[in-house]
Formats: C-alpha cells, sequence, structure tokens
DNA sequence: CTTGACATTCGAGCCACTCCAAGGTCTCAT
DNA sequence: ATGAGACCTTGGAGTGGCTCGAATGTCAAG
C-alpha cells in the first residue's frame, strides 16, 4: 500500500509519517520504480504501536525504541529495558484510564449545573476580558475564558 | 497560595501557569505587595479543568474557554455551544478509555512474547540503523529502532 | 547577614508536527 | 489523447505549546 493509506488506516496525516522517516525514527520505506513509499501489514502494525504510545505523550524518541523493538526483529540489549519500559507504559496506561473517568465524571455533573448560573467563583480584577491584554484575544475579537461576550458582573 | 503550591497542586510548572496568564488563556491573577500571584481554591479546580482538558489535546483555545465558562461566571452566550462542547469531550473520553485499554492488551500481550526473538516482520532494505542517517541519530550514537547494538539480520 | 528556596519578567529555544511550493505520476472521463 | 483531479516526491519554513535561562527581587531559617 501507499502512504496515504497507511496513514489513513493509524489516522495521521501523510507529513506525519514521512517525517518520522526522515527524521529516523521509521526505517526509510522501500520504493516503487516512481520513487512512492510501499508499505505492508507489518509497517501498518509499526507505526500503529508508534502512534498510540505517542497519543500517551510518550517522547517520539521512546516510541520509536519501542515499536521498532517491538516490530524490526530482536535486538541483544533489549532483554533488560524492553519490559521494564512496556511495564511503565502499562502502569500509565492504568493511570491515564483513572484520571478520564474522574474528568467524565466531573464534565457529566459540570452539565448537570448548567442552566443555572453562579457568581464567580475566581479571584478576578474584573471580567477577565477586560483585563487580558495580549494581541491573540485582541486579534480573535474574544476573550478566551468568555468568548467575546462580557461576564456577568459579581 | 502562590504560584508554586497551584502548580504543584494541578502537576504542572510554574512556567506553564505563567505562560497561560501572559498568553490570556487564564485571567491575570491578583497580587501581593511583593508582585507575587496569589490563587485561592477557586483557581486550583479552574486549572485543573484546564490542564485535564488540555491532557485529552483539546486545543488550548478551546480548553481554556471551556474552564473559563465553567469557573468565571455566567456568560451569555454560553447556554448553546458549552453544553454541546463538553458532551463532544466526554464522546471523546470514551474513545480514549477504549483505545488505551486496548493498547494495554496489546502491551500485555507483548510483554508474554518477549525473549522470544522474532525474524523482522518490516519491509526494510537492511536494518534500521544502517539504513537511517540523519544527524540526531548520529549524535546519539545509536539508531531510535534498535539503540546502538545493530540487529541480527534477517 | 548569608544561604537557599521561592518569586518576577522577557526572550530565546525546543519538540513534534504541519504547511507550502514546485514538481512528478496515475486514473479516468470527455 | 488530453485535461482534470487525486495522489505522490523533496526540502524548507511556520506553528502550538510549552520549557529554559538570565538577571533580579523577596523572604524565612540558621
Amino acid at each position: 500500500m501507499r502512504i496515504g493509506e497507511l496513514a489513513e488506516e493509524v489516522g495521521v496525516s501523510t507529513d506525519t509519517v514521512r517525517f518520522y522517516e526522515r527524521s529516523g525514527w521509521l526505517p526509510r520505506a522501500s520504493r516503487r520504480d516512481n520513487a512512492y513509499r510501499e508499505y505492508g501489514d507489518a509497517d501498518v502494525e509499526h507505526l500503529r504501536l508508534l502512534i498510540d504510545l505517542r497519543r500517551l505523550d510518550v517522547p517520539l524518541e521512546d516510541a520509536a525504541r519501542i515499536a521498532g523493538w517491538c516490530h524490526s526483529g530482536h535486538c541483544a540489549d533489549s532483554t533488560a529495558e524492553l519490559p521494564r519500559m512496556i511495564e511503565e507504559r502499562r502502569e500509565e496506561i492504568a493511570d491515564r484510564i483513572t484520571g478520564l473517568q474522574a474528568l467524565d465524571a466531573r464534565l457529566a455533573d459540570l452539565l448537570g449545573h448548567l442552566g443555572r448560573p453562579r457568581r464567580s467563583l475566581a479571584v478576578l480584577d474584573g471580567p477577565c476580558c477586560e483585563t487580558a491584554d495580549n494581541v491573540v484575544v485582541a486579534a480573535e475579537g474574544g476573550c478566551p475564558c468568555c468568548s467575546s461576550t462580557p461576564m456577568v458582573a459579581e
């Protein structure tokens, strides 16, 4: 398959795949006569693992190392380090799931309280949109904390 | 509380908090006489929500808007948009949890197969550490796919 | 009264993409 | 067989979101 299909399969952009290759985080793909990259099923699994690890915020260097070890054959020095790295990631995954469940509960709770405007809880000099003075906000025409509509003053 | 305690509580760096403020994504904190920022419990909750949303890869602008709506009082135009944004995020959270569970299962499976070196599955011209020619890898003294030890050739 | 932990500002640097320009290749409909 | 449009190539510049550093100020403990 070509790069577009690979990228689609894993859910990233073709730019990302090319960036990984040119930076050395993925091996150079084999090419067709027309220089197009050619990929197989193993490459899909390799990239998928790499991307899943990145989505855990594993630094690209570590993610590439783990994915490379798992998909590019055997490395003499992987025996000690790889299982440890994988275990660390599994612990991180468990923490993430716990955190996500807590966030979900919080958002559900917030949804239940919408429509009952509260007084400001934050320590503010005044509405945030009046104290914010940066260029981005001014250019966008709205305060990030309350869109373009002024907040109800306390 | 001062910025260090706030940052510690939420699990980010003080740099990040100052960056959010100077970029306008958080309201300007009230100051003590010595110009130190002063925060309260509501600010902890505001920042925590913002950071949790960022960890979901919600763009900073959206995350700041949601957190601001939830913690800085009532906005006239929030009634329609906010519940929709929150629902979207809850769906995203559900997807994330599913994905994380799948990744965990995959890593567990990989752990079970370690110690049994496999032949290369990837389509390679040769070992990745020999075909990679970028500066980073050379400078670090090892290929990201197999550390510094050459892979066993197929 | 110094040591050390904490705070301030602002600007530069960094990671991991993301976009762009200028061009080549392929398929398909007219 | 020709042109439109979808795909691919390269290399380099631009972006979002931090992260670090330098120079300096504040404050509690020994």
